[in-house]
RNA sequence: GGCCCGUUCGUCCAGGGGUUAGGACGCCAGGUUUUCAUCCUGGUAGCAGGGGUUCGAAUCCCCUACGGGCUACCA
């Protein structure tokens, strides 16, 4: 066996991913990442009963966007496919046949109906198939040998337990972010390793998949922790070496109780999920961050310190530098409230980032065919003057003076700033602005610092004016700039058009 | 109910025997600025409670409380 370092994010296609799960995957990668280690996606779609179309490729997309790239996958191929444990029966087949031949493993015929009987007989107590229920049930230890035979020739469904040992003993569970766990055999029950329809549950199939892919840690949700000693033992009846184990603390809601679910999509307030999802039985779409106008480097930092921290006060990574200070001793133990405004400052901080022509082309994307005709330096001007004021790059084609001259203007603004001489000064100031041949924002500043000297005005009196003819409202861009933008003739007929209509 | 995990400002994250308990988001105030923002400065607010151990506990131990997870032929 290798000591190279194999990780998988094994989710099940059962609808889309949440944050939850793109920040277990994220910690996958990142640790991957920082061993020079292998990211693996396996899909654990072995209820045929919850699986939902379109699951299986959101998942990829999702992943996709935010750069989490396995290495090994359905889609990445690799040596130990298939990656769909659907796919993987055989091999389920075989490995089980081992345990029920070393008496780790039997058979048990009992129904539903049977077991959910025996469960609401009992009262007060909860009734469980274990040790010290099993004789009494119908199943390849309590049964002779010609009856398993007889039930099995007729065809009758059978699922196969693991047998838990007789006598109690300690199973301990090493845990990379919580240390030693202890738990006694004797309060975990035999669990249906195999169904009745021939697919393995989770429990079996993750331990034989881990094991024959290798993977050398186990990351995965907190959910996880009760049945680890499960697969412990598992791994132990089947003589394999159990890999490391590192348990994530569950993302909660942002109000109220428990961890965030699925259903907290529906309160709109904020997206949950990476990327929009239409419900294919339903018909609800659920908003995505993507859709949001989040960027992916913004929510991956943001899930990124949900639950990790690189022991510093350093709250901007990227995903190079994540996987270089990724460590799973820093995970925290506690589950962590999600809260939505922070994801807001993430994406106005990546939004501020580096250089403003990197936003041209998602700018153009984002405006929907507004700014189709656009040239490239129109564009970072309008990124130059907005980049600082908006928290989407989605808000800047919303701006409609970017466009058109208002045809309406900001009654609070008109009533606060317009005084009677305001048109005066406006008409004056057109003149000045008429006068300028050079219309660039420097010259176009300095003629009106010089105009507001002349008449010994303040800014103001005014600029605010100045801005209202020409946007409509009470705040924005550099006037300057704006103006530039726009052009002198633009500039003229906006100055015109708003002092006739407010006069 | 049983088992397991957890608990530092409202939220996220540092600190892990001696600290004025630190940073970020949010909020509030001030400054810069032609408005709005950005930016800068400051403020607000926390070690769940009780017992131990110790010269000294937010930090180690125990109990309680609270929160969370699991307890399916779901993952």
């Amino acid at each position: 066996m290798s000591h190279s370092i194999r990780v998988r994010f094994a989710p099940s296609p059962t609808g889309p991913l949440h944050m939850g799960g793109v920040r277990t995957a994220l910690y996958n990668y990142l640790f991957a990442k920082k061993h020079g280690g292998t990211f693996i996606l396996r899909i654990e779609d072995t209820d045929q009963t919850r699986f939902v179309d379109g699951a299986e490729t959101y998942i990829q997309e999702a992943l996709d966007w935010c750069g989490i790239v396995p290495e090994e996958g359905g889609k990445a191929g690799g040596e130990y496919g298939p990656y769909r444990q659907s796919e993987r029966s055989d091999l389920y087949q075989r490995e089980i046949q081992r345990l029920i031949n070393s008496g780790a493993a039997y058979k048990a015929f009992d129904t539903p109906e049977s077991i959910t009987a025996k469960r609401s007989g009992a009262k007060g107590a909860v009734w469980q198939y274990d040790s010290t229920t099993r004789m009494s049930m119908r199943n390849s230890l309590s049964l002779s040998s010609e009856e398993v035979e007889q039930l099995e020739a007729a065809g009758h469904p059978y699922t196969v337990r693991f047998k838990m040992p007789d006598s109690a003993q300690e199973v301990l569970v090493q845990d990379e972010i919580r240390g030693e766990i202890r738990v006694s055999t004797h309060v975990l029950d035999d669990k249906v390793l195999m169904k009745t329809d021939g697919f393995p549950t989770y429990h079996l199939a993750n331990v034989i998949d881990d094991h024959h892919m290798e993977i050398s840690h186990v990351i995965r949700g907190e959910e996880w922790l009760p049945s680890t000693p499960l697969h412990v033992l598992l791994y132990d009846a089947f003589g394999w070496p159990v890999p490391k184990f590192a348990h994530l603390p569950l993302i909660l809601k942002p109000t109220g109780n428990g961890k965030l679910s699925k259903r907290d999509a529906d309160t709109g307030q904020f997206p949950i999920f990476p990327l929009e999802w239409n419900d294919p039985l339903t018909g609800d779409t659920s908003m995505g961050y993507r859709e949001q106008g989040y960027l992916p480097e913004a929510f991956i930092n943001m899930i990124l310190l949900l639950g990790w921290s690189g022991g510093n006060e350093e709250e901007l990574y990227t995903l190079e530098e994540a996987a270089e200070a990724f460590n799973l001793k820093r995970v925290v133990k506690a589950g962590a409230r999600f809260n939505p405004e922070k994801a807001l400052w993430f994406n106005e901080q990546y939004l501020r980032k580096g250089d403003t022509n990197r936003w041209v082309l998602p700018l153009k994307s984002a405006a929907e065919g507004k700014m189709e005709s656009w040239s490239d330096p129109q564009c970072q001007a309008v990124l130059d003057m907005f980049l600082e004021r908006v928290q989407f790059l989605h808000e800047i084609p919303a701006k409609k003076y970017l466009f058109t001259a208002p045809d309406s203007y900001d009654e609070k603004v008109v009533r606060k700033k317009w005084r009677p001489e305001t048109a005066d000064y406006l008409k004056e100031l057109a003149e000045v602005l008429r006068g300028i041949d050079s219309f660039d924002s420097a010259t176009i500043e300095r003629e009106f610092k010089g105009f507001l000297e002349a008449r010994e005005l303040g800014f103001g009196a005014v600029l605010p004016q100045f801005r209202l003819v020409l946007t409509g409202t009470g705040g924005g861009p550099s006037m300057f700039d704006f103006a530039t933008f726009i052009g002198k003739k633009a500039t003229l007929h906006r100055l015109e058009k708003g002092v006739a209509a407010l006069s």
